[in-house]
This record gives C-alpha cells, sequence and structure tokens, in this order.
DNA sequence: ATGTCTTTGTGAACGCGTGCACAAAGATGG
DNA sequence: CCATCTTTGTGCACGCGTTCACAAAGACAT
C-alpha cells in the first residue's frame, strides 16, 4: 500500500498473492531497462537490487508465474518482460477516462507514464462548461453530460477520478453505472462500490501524514537521545501519566 | 500502500504498527468532517463507516493510542481530532519543499490538501533556470543551485521529488545530505536512501498495472463464465498447457 | 441502588507475507 | 562422464495484521 489505499478483498486471483502483484510492476520497470540495455540474463540477486527488494521475495514471487529461470544462470530478461506483461494484462491496451481536469487531471492527461505501457487517454471529462472543447495534453475535454457515452463508445472500464471531494461519489456511480469496474481516485474521500468494481486510492495528503508521524517520532528520539534518556524511559514515563503525555515533555519546538 | 508504496522496515515506533499509523489520517479525515457538522459523539461503528473500514479494526486502531472512548457512548469527536492530530505530529508546522516543477509539481503546488493540516510549502525548486523567479501558485521558484541553502534556512526535514526519473536519484541524494529526513517520491524509479530516511512511494503507472491485473482477470472469468465453463476447468486448463491459456507457443528464443 | 442496555477494549485464533536456508537443477570445465 | 559451482525454487518457521467474539465498563431508567 503507498501509497496508501484502499484495498479489495483481495480475491487471491489465480493463487498470486496481492502482494505479489503489487511488485509485478516493479520488476517489470526494472526489466525494461536491462532490455533497453540488450541485457539478455539476469540473476535474481541483481534484479532484485534494481527493483529494491529482497532476492528470495523475488524468487518467491516469480515462482507463483511459473519456472521461468534456469538454474545457474538466471532468468531471461526478454521472457520475463513478456510473462509478467502479459500477466498483468498489459499485452493489450486499455482505455482509460480522466474525469475533473484541474490542476491534478491535467498533470495526469500529460503523464508520459500513461502511454508507456499499454494506457491510451480515451477521454478527458471536467463538469465545467468552459473547459468543454478546450484541449488539454491534445486531447479534447468533454462534459459531464457525455459521461456515460464516452464510456460505452469507447468501451473504457478503467476510470481515473480528479475531481474535488464532493463531486467524487456521483462521478463514481456514474462511472460504476457506465460500464467501468476499476476506479484510481485521487480525491480525498471514501468511495462506495458495489461488488466486483476494483478502487485504488492515490491520497498525497495521507502520505504527507504519515511521513509526519515518522518524522515526529525522530525528533522525538533523538531529542531523547540528547538528553541522555534512553527511549525506553520516554516509553515509560508516557505510560505513566496516561497513553500519551498530554503535556509532552518532549515536543520538538 | 499508496498505499502504493516502498514501506520502512516498519520499525513499530512507540508500538504502533505501521498499518494503524496508515490508517489514522483516514480517522482524522472522517472526524474533521463530523466536527464541522458539530457531532459531539461517535461510535465506531459509525466512524468505521464513514472511514470505510471494519468497527473492530478501528476499536484495535484506537487502542494503541490509548482509552480515549466511553464505552456505552463511543468517542468524543473533538478530542479524538486532537489526540489523532497531535499523534500524527499535525500540532506542528511541516516546511515542505517540492522539486521539479512540471505539470505533476505544479499541481501538487496548488493542491490545497497540503496546506490544510500541518503542511506549508516553504519553496519550490527546479533545475530549469528558465523556471526561476516565475511564480506557481503564489510561490517563485528557485533553482536547483540553492536547494542546500533553502533547506537549510527554512528547517526542512519533508520532501517531494517530483522530477524525471532520471533526476530523481541525485535530487534524493542532495535532499538526504542537506538534512531532509523524509521523502515523498512520485518519480518512477526506487530511492536509495541511508537507514533513519523514510520514503514514500506514489507511482500512478504502478497502480494503473495493478487495476489492468484485476481487469483482466474479471474479464478472463466473465468469459470463463459466458461459455459455461467453471473457473476450476480454467485453472486446470491453464496449469496443462501452460502458466495461461494464452497462445503458449512464443517462446523468446 | 439495581438492572438493563449499549458500546468499548482486548484475548485468542487465523491467515497472509516475509525471510531463512537448503536441496535440486542445470551449466561449465576437465 | 563426472565433479564442481552457481542459482533457482521452495519447505518451514516466524511475525504482523485482521477478525471474531465476549467480558468489562459505563450510561441511563426505574
Amino acid at each position: 500500500m503507498a501509497t496508501g489505499r484502499t484495498h479489495r478483498p483481495a480475491t487471491r486471483s489465480r493463487g498470486i498473492p496481492e502482494a505479489t502483484v503489487a511488485r509485478l510492476p516493479l520488476y517489470l520497470r526494472a526489466l525494461t531497462a536491462l532490455s533497453e540495455r540488450s541485457v539478455p540474463t539476469v540473476s535474481s540477486e541483481e534484479l532484485a537490487a534494481a527493483a529494491g527488494v529482497n532476492s528470495a521475495k523475488l524468487r518467491k514471487d516469480f515462482s507463483y508465474l511459473g519456472s521461468y529461470g534456469t538454474r545457474g544462470v538466471g532468468y531471461d530478461v526478454e521472457y520475463l518482460v513478456y510473462q509478467i506483461s502479459r500477466e498483468l494484462g498489459l499485452t493489450q491496451d486499455w482505455p482509460v477516462v480522466i474525469v475533473g481536469i484541474g490542476n491534478l487531471g491535467a498533470a495526469l492527461a500529460n503523464y508520459g507514464g500513461f502511454a508507456s505501457r499499454g494506457f491510451r487517454v480515451a477521454a478527458l471529462i471536467d463538469a465545467d462548461p468552459a473547459m468543454a472543447g478546450k484541449p488539454v495534453a491534445g486531447i479534447p475535454v468533454q462534459h459531464t453530460d457525455d459521461l456515460e457515452r464516452i464510456i460505452r463508445d469507447n468501451g473504457v472500464s478503467i476510470g481515473v477520478i480528479a475531481t474535488p471531494a464532493g463531486a467524487a461519489q456521483q462521478v463514481c456511480d456514474r462511472l460504476v453505472g457506465a460500464g467501468v469496474t476499476s476506479i484510481l481516485n485521487f480525491a480525498p474521500t471514501v468511495l462506495t462500490v458495489p461488488d466486483g468494481v476494483d478502487v485504488r486510492k492515490v491520497d498525497l495528503s495521507i502520505e504527507l501524514q504519515i511521513l509526519a508521524f515518522h518524522e515526529q517520532r525522530k525528533a522525538g528520539e533523538e531529542a531523547a537521545a540528547d538528553a541522555g534518556a534512553p527511549a525506553a524511559a520516554v516509553r515509560k514515563e508516557s505510560a505513566e501519566q496516561g497513553p500519551d503525555g498530554d503535556v509532552p515533555a518532549v515536543m520538538p519546538a
């Protein structure tokens, strides 16, 4: 989860764990880089280092896909790129709509990472009539009124929501009603969807808050260490005067 | 994790599980909404529904913070907002720098969610000299040359990287060298950082690929169901003729 | 006070994910 | 053909996170 995210019940598709699926794109990216450098084979150790994971974990992940490696040699880069791409469903083209063309929506439309890997921005949709027809990233923005038609005409099954929080659920409902079954949500709201619809959430604010938590912890430990008091003592003190000192003894600035 | 996200070893700070920390911002948002509607108390059941989680999970999460509820009544909204805010370190101000003011960086600078909760955009930094001095979201962009000075002058400990992939590691190194200990990375690269530095990753491409995987699975199951073949049969067949029913004959030499 | 009713806080069981450590498999060289 | 060396694939154990289910705690009415 970064990225924080609203996880689906994890239906364990063909026996491939959700955690593994989440890492496949990582491996794919590293493999693609190797492929561009014309590297023929790679060991689990090397590839794991490139992807920033443990080599045992990588081997186990690949074992869910099948036995694609050669003992004593490693993995064939090209073959593995193909297998992972196919597994992730990237051998086909996925038309995507982006709803909500504000700052973020426009940035997403311009993002190169979409087109690179099987994803194609089929349409941009916004509720503001003034936006209609205006091209963003070379694609004319269309009005929300036509949302259902656009979805159906383009056979879209993946939708990206970049609207303000207040509009997100309504947009979500319309997307789902029109046939969308996967949603990437950038709006800071919990979306309610029927069974069978996948939602993934990207929330900048939440990510920052998680970082702030660790940052505060680091500052606290550092302060405690500076004062010559071991972390255990801090823990003990806070336990004594309540779950957490209402008047925090040590509070950075 | 972002969700998608590069998880830290989960140091289990003061005994608060990483998974719980990741949900606290979710609770906080729901509680803030209740607070604005002047709702005095809320039960775990109600709050859990608002946050989109299981009520037992919510209660266990809160139990790590302390016993802040009243049996038979529920939780005091205002009190809980304060406690969670303090726990997350949001009672203080966190200056943040954004490096890489392209489409995404500009969108982030304009994002309102930052300022709302203790985060303040202290500076925008870009490597393009042409950008220098140009205001984005009311803040003048500064050149990368001054990165270290900016970090130190503003006491920044949280950095956001929105540069192209190629520049990310270098920017990261400089940020860390200047004293940044938490990084939110939007560039599609694995960042290598020394111990003690937290990195969270937000990767749009990866999120989409995960959705595509589930989407493909759904399409496959549907097709199998339409053909009157139970899922078990599909699984069996694929086990016989290779990892997946595609034309498995294709084998890169 | 006492009883009833609601809701919290948590003990315990379970399942998933991770990492270790090693046997099996294959390449390579003599 | 045999020995050796490298690297995969995985059995196993461990720890974290989730969920259930219930006792304890407190509010509230009588």
